[in-house]
RNA sequence: GGCCAGAUAGCUCAGUCGGUAGAGCAAAGGACUGAAAAUCCUUGUGUCCCUGGUUCGAUUCCAGGUCUGGCCA
């Protein structure tokens, strides 16, 4: 067991103080910090993502950031594989990683594994995104229904991004996506050698003081240039408002603004609400992670706790 | 100052031919396996502006008042 390769995770929602405490801490630990964030990953987003600056990223180092086109689809499953190499490229360094974002599912992914389940195909999720505009979403759902019953007991029938990827797994394979999920393999996590999750998550204890945070945040990135920066990605014209990078918090309002269909300021509320409702999922995420030590984000002595926490757990590193 | 319109959920508004009310959004809780900053599920929220009148009963009808917006002066 002390022999293990460990890394820490710091979780919590977004504007939670989550950035600079990892800053506190590697300026405390021999850490190297490794990014885990769906959005962060994505170059030439920086002001809506809250991206550590380059003169930052030169004090610690970052992992994980700026390794993908917006055009391009990023994956839990591509996390996986990217983390894990970052993870024993630090260890190997002699440093400890200090995994830190708000991407739950990535998190989860990470210590739990994936089934084996195929990625994602472009011309088959067209095909059945075309589906299910022409034929609408209940026919898809009656199919699923017959090659995968088990799935429609866990998918709703509304939930459109499930149901396609349910039968995109069947179309691909030729077995359904609850086969998929029983098989017992988990070549993720078996391929890689064990790792040691030490989790930490910051919890703002009070919701109103968090909503204002988001907001004052918002604001304060629509002051550094926000809307700019997405015109830029917007002038591309290569990019659209369907795309993972384009559908995130704040850069799908602004786009929606930038192609005129809501005015500035309801683009400025939409952006801080779609903020507050991330912030809040994160947490349902958080309420339920099992073997999670818990912070205050205004507990004062918050990064000596933490730094305890972390030469406890990992003594025998 | 006169005339007109409005006042109902946190917001925008619907409605009750008189039996104390409901949509959307917000919010809260939940789910989550290659798009997850995504995609979904569930659930409330009320001096129906105030005072009086008619009535078994008024948020609804009537009168007066207050406030808000518009037009005229």
């Amino acid at each position: 067991m002390c022999s293990r390769t460990i890394a820490i995770c710091l979780m919590g929602p977004t504007a939670s103080g989550k950035t600079q405490l990892a800053l506190d801490i590697a300026a405390k630990l021999p850490c190297e910090i490794i990014s885990v964030d769906s959005a962060i990953v994505y170059r030439g987003m920086d002001v809506g993502t809250a991206k550590p600056s380059a003169a930052i990223r030169q004090q610690v180092p970052h992992h994980l950031i700026d390794i993908c086109d917006p055009s391009e689809h990023y994956s839990a499953a591509r996390f996986c594989q990217d983390a894990f190499a970052a993870i024993h490229k630090v260890t190997a360094a002699g440093k400890i990683p200090l995994l830190v974002g708000g991407t739950m599912l990535y998190f989860r992914a990470l210590q739990q594994g994936l089934s084996p389940l195929p990625s994602s195909d472009p011309l088959i999720r067209q095909r059945l995104q075309q589906r299910m505009q022409t034929q609408g979403l209940n026919v898809l759902y009656q199919q699923l229904q017959r090659v995968d019953p088990d799935a429609t007991q866990r998918i709703h029938a509304h939930d459109k991004q499930r149901i396609l990827r349910a039968l995109e797994v069947y179309e691909i394979t030729g077995k359904s996506m609850s086969d998929w999920l029983t098989a017992p393999v988990d070549p993720q996590l078996q391929h890689q050698p064990a790792c040691q999750f030490i989790n930490l998550a910051i919890i703002p204890n009070d919701r109103a003081q968090l909503h204002q945070q988001i907001a004052n945040r918002f604001m304060q990135m629509i002051e550094q240039g926000f809307v700019a920066e997405v015109q830029t990605l917007f002038d591309r014209k290569d990019l659209h408002a369907d795309l993972p990078a384009i559908r995130s918090v704040g850069y799908r309002q602004i786009w929606q603004y930038l192609m005129a269909e809501i005015n500035y300021q309801d683009m400025i509320e939409r952006g801080i609400i779609a903020t507050r409702q991330l912030a809040k999922r994160q947490l349902t995420w958080l309420r339920s992670w099992q073997k999670l030590q818990t912070f205050a984000n205004d507990d004062p002595h918050l990064l000596s706790l933490i730094i305890d926490v972390i030469k406890q757990k990992g003594r025998c590193y």
